[in-house]
Order: structure tokens, then sequence, then C-alpha cells
DNA sequence: CGAAATTACATAGGCAACCTATATAGTTTG
DNA sequence: CAAACTATATAGGTTGCCTATGTAATTTCG
């Protein structure tokens, strides 16, 4: 099927228009973060950097920094004194809630500017492209597109 | 329209699992760099650093990159010697072809999961993909995912 | 025509986000 | 209870971008 090559540089193409079109506050990974954090809750740091791809030392790093912007907090676990578990605090649960709406509005003004045709069409694409994600590797963590990385 | 922001998480979560999943020899705006030489044939560098979204310092660096590997060439430009053209070498335009069949590959397997009614959705928002990329920036070079970045 | 402004590229230095290797504190196990 | 293991932190390196600035070639215009 070569509608895969075709597929995959529309895909890619796309989301690297998008992520470098915007400015950034925080790293692609540290969104990510912070979105894998209020789908699961309060999560070890190994854990996370395992769901994020990224290996513990770095987990570290981006934790202490989202910490010092108030957005996560380090707590200990009662049972496992090793253990920290990374909590979102309240202003990481509204810097969350802003980003989504900036991130929604951006694609939906790119979206309202497509054809009837194109919309319909990518609405009915969107649980195969949800599959095809689930199909590589363990879910990553997952936000809109907004103020990110280039 | 809600959809967007659904369509937005499926989109970045598909090409951050794709990219992340896979070593990298070179990186994306690399790969994109060839691939916009690729389709256009040489260019100067600042436009090559516009096309591709850099500055043009970063340029400089890049193309020296793919320059020692062998997979681009200086030239000057006749007419103006402020000018360097870049062009793709025999070796950069053999690079992309392994690299395009690599990441079609890459897709083609994980599309082969997918339920037929998925693929056919997939196929048909093809062009509304590509039509949601052009609305972006200028347009952007684009390769098939493969040996990318993290 | 020739000095000043402009253009194209390169160089220098810095920062962010990752990495591997290793240290430290706490827990489990034979 | 010492040895092995586990969870996190620290140290130091690399890559890919950035801004500021330098140099050489070209264009503009008094």
């Amino acid at each position: 099927m070569d509608s895969s090559q075709a597929l995959g540089e529309a895909l890619y193409g796309l989301v690297i228009a998008a992520i470098r079109g915007r400015a950034r506050e925080i790293s692609l990974t540290s969104a990510s973060t912070l979105s894998t954090l209020s789908r699961t809750g309060p999560q070890r740091l190994t854990d996370l950097a395992t769901a994020e791809g990224i290996a513990q030392p770095s987990m570290t790093t981006l934790v202490t920094g989202l910490e010092r912007n108030g957005l996560v907090e380090r707590r200990p676990d009662a049972g496992d004194r090793r253990v920290v578990l990374v909590a979102l605090t309240e202003a990481g649960r509204d810097y969350l809630r802003r980003r989504r709406q900036t991130g929604a509005d951006w694609f939906a003004a790119l979206i309202d500017q497509l054809s009837e045709e194109d919309t319909t069409a990518l609405a009915a694409a969107l649980p195969a492209l949800d599959h095809l994600r689930e199909l590589d590797g363990p879910q990553r963590a997952m936000t809109s597109i907004s103020e990110e990385n280039r």
C-alpha cells in the first residue's frame, strides 16, 4: 500500500508545521507529562519516565523544572520512602486547561478553513488515527498542539 | 467544533510516538532539508533556512554536517559570488531513497494492522490532511517518518 | 565613480533537552 | 544482617537550535 508513504508525509508535515509555528513555553515532553498526570493521577518518577519514553535522570530534571514553575509537586510515598510521587498542582491543572483551549482554538481555526468535504473526512478518520497511535508503543500521553517546541 | 481537540491529540500523539520509537541518524530538519532539495533542486542556503523555519546560522551548521556526510555539496553561484548553492549529491539521493522506503515500510506495517474500515477512512482523509498542512505556514518539506529524532 | 547601505554566509557563544555513568538512600532477601 | 536490588539524584557530555556579530560581495545614490 503506497498510501502509507503519502500518509506519513502528510502527518509528519502537518505536525512539524504546527509545532514550528508556535511559541513554546514548555517542552513537548513536559506538556505530555502534565497531560499524563492529569489522566492518571500522581505517579512515580520512574514510571513517568517510562511512560514518556525518556530516561529516568531526564525525568528528574524535567520534574524539577515543572516543580519550580509550580505546576507539579513531589510527594513522599508512605510505605516506600525511596519513592517520589509526582502530582499535578492546582496551578498545573489550570495551565493544562488554558493550554488545551489554545490548542483546540488553533486547530479549530485551521479546520474551519477546510471544505466541508475535508472536515467530514477528517472526522471520519479520527478513530483510525487513534488506533494507529495505539498500535505503536504503549499509550503516550497527549495534549493538543499549542505553545510547543520547535 | 470540538473534534479539533481530539484530532489534535490524535495527530500529535501518533507522530510523537512514531518519532520517539525510532533511532535517529540525522535530525528531523536535516531530513526535511534533503527532501526539500530533492523536490526543488539546488537552493541558496538562506532560502533553505527560511523554507525549513530555522535561522540562517543554524542552516549553515546543518549544511556543513550534511556536507561532511557527503549528502549535499556547496556550489558557487555564477553571477553572485556571495551565494552558496546547496545541492544534493548522488549519495544524498540514495540516502533519501533508502530512508523513504524504511519510513513507508514502517507506516505500512502499522496500517496493515488496522481494520479495513480504518484504512479506508485514513485514505479518504489524506487530501484533508494535506490541505491542513498547506493552511499553516509556507509548505514545509517532508520526508516519511523514519530514523528520526526524539 | 566611490562611500554607505545592503545582502549572503560564517563564526562565536549560549541554552534547552536529551543522554550515559555513577552515587546515595531505602528496601528486600538468603 | 550483609548483599543485592530499587528509586531517585548528580555529573558531565552531545545535539540542535538560538542571537549577536564579523566578513566579503553587491547595490545604491549623491
